[in-house]
DNA sequence: AATGAATGAGTCTTCATTCAT
DNA sequence: CATGAATGAAGACTCATTCAT
């Protein structure tokens, strides 16, 4: 009657062995043994509770994004300004994509062609974020702190250098992205480049 | 008449039919069979030309690197203004997104372990686009067309925006990446959200 | 009733499938599937046991050789005199070299180019055979039972006649080794066939 | 017209590059373009001289026991004495194996399923040699120089040894198959190792 | 419920052979 | 005759999944 498998024993201890497993190898190149072995239960166990790779990728895909929608909505509520909501959201973005490293490209991007399902788990995650973000940006426009731009557009700006800037996707060695650029990342966010 | 020939040895052939495949399915959905049979060719000449199918992924990754080259670099230097100069970067982009659907998403989350030398040589690339927009960026602000923003990390901004808008990843149903949305893509880059 | 799965669990019976299979087809036309099938279990079930058909190559020579040094050992200690003895490891060998064909020339001779570490093997192998038998003669000559032979040498020639009158290697249909000229074999082999 | 083409016109070069690299690899690890790039011609100029690459591996064994033939014919009629006889023939065994190393070995372990056509080739080859030395010990005991032992099986006996002595098979490190270790053989085959 | 031994479908890769030049 | 680019049959090996215990 422990409180750790009342709150979801096994099935929670595979998909967080999934999450770090998927994570370092990648969908194909992750093995299930090596997941089982992770959460310390059998091969066969991982079956009890998914119904296959694929399912048990779905499932921990689920997991993740709700906790990225958690660690974002909670934070993002604490603070009032537009600009600070924008740091927060950002540094939320770090942390995150820290932590789930190919995950969170994932989630922001796009997985490759997988299953049709999969797929529009994944799309709805995005959109959720996005449609998040552009509500935060529309109602900034209504309290006057942001210019009448295209809201959504402005979300994909946003989301997309952050899965660049954030994720160490791209640039890895050069820049590793720090605290302090998020300072300047919110001001080339809210103020532009040009004059 | 081989024009057609030499423009499109057996080599290019199979590289090109390889983007059409490994875009559609990723790089351990595509079967080596497949690209062949798309390549036209029997499945032993892919060997005849590639080691293993890894290094047609990654031969394939720099003949795309190389056309992406290519297509921005000649287009950017045709226009004048800077703000001209994004709007025609980030066209390009779209286009050439455009072409290579997937390739991006497959770059970043299904890619097989790539060698060092590849990798260096992606690297290289990102790094060689990065700088080329920042040297941009800081001649714009030289030339009092932009504010004295961290140029590299402006860099950063749009070409993670453009991965993220401009293959049409996000868009999808929504918005037909359209023309339309490069003007207002600039607008946000150029002139931020905030007031 | 498991003595028999006792007796012979999967890897023992997949290493006495592959004595079957590789005796008959040799090492490269011996497919692992056929072999897998001669042990009545699933191709990778071979997996399971043997890392490679290499190493289950090994592996059964391995086996072989022990069952080699097995036969061959008790036997000879079982009589007294050195022709008996001789006597003796000839008609072991005979017998051997019936059961596991083309496996005992391998032993006695060499194997075709294969891993140097497999190569260690069988010359460990050939050199115990060797070195045993060049004892027993050292310790009749030392009895008074032989001449003042090179002992090595000797004990090539022995192996070397076994090799190919047991091996029914050469001479196949001419002259099916039978008992009867193990005697005269002895006989050769002591008294030479000058005066 | 070069006295060197009519000599060694292609089928000839070939048949010897074959030599050289079936010995090394043994039948299945040699490649058929490898014998190709040895003989110095195209890997399709193969196959106007040869069906098949084991038409060439039944040609170039037929190939090497004419030249055995020769070798042990030719040198064994110019000694007298029975012993003599012997010694050359032990003598030019070495000779021989030290030039086609690996041959007996693959024959024996590695050679590809032969056709029965070949098969009575090699038999023949294998028996002529058989009865030659069979008569030598027959003339042998005729003349008073040999006891009366079955002669077939003393010739197996002979070879036998050679064909493990003499392919420097058994003695590599140990043993480097010298010249003092014939005479040794002959002194054991003539005397045997008993008293 | 939990396990892991057993399985075989699915793929990459090799290489003998062909044939257009 | 000579060539080597092209081919595809064949086979080793992996790993998700099942199921008897």
């Amino acid at each position: 009657m422990s409180g750790n498998d009342a709150a979801a024993p096994k099935r929670i201890q595979i998909i967080e062995a999934a999450t770090v497993v998927f994570s370092q190898k990648g969908f194909y190149k992750a093995k299930v043994e090596e997941i089982a072995e992770a959460a310390m239960v059998g091969k066969g166990t991982v079956y009890e509770y998914f119904k296959s790779k694929q399912d048990l990728f779905q499932q921990m895909l689920i997991f993740i994004s709700q906790k990225y929608e958690q660690a974002v909505k909670e934070q993002v509520q604490q603070v009032d300004s537009f600009s600070d909501k924008l740091r927060v959201l950002i540094e939320a973005n770090f942390n995150f994509s820290e932590e789930y490293k190919n995950m969170a490209k994932i989630l922001l991007i796009d997985a490759p062609p997988m299953s049709e399902e999969l797929h529009q788990i994944i799309q709805q995650s995005k959109r959720q974020n996005l449609q998040r973000l552009a509500a935060l940006i529309d109602e900034a426009i209504n309290k006057g702190q942001a210019r009448r731009v295209n809201s959504y557009l402005a979300a994909q700006v946003i989301l997309g250098a952050l899965a660049v800037s954030g994720g160490q996707v791209m640039f890895e060695d050069e820049f590793t992205s720090s605290k302090e650029s998020v300072t300047e990342l919110v001001d080339i966010i809210l103020n532009g480049i040009g004059y």
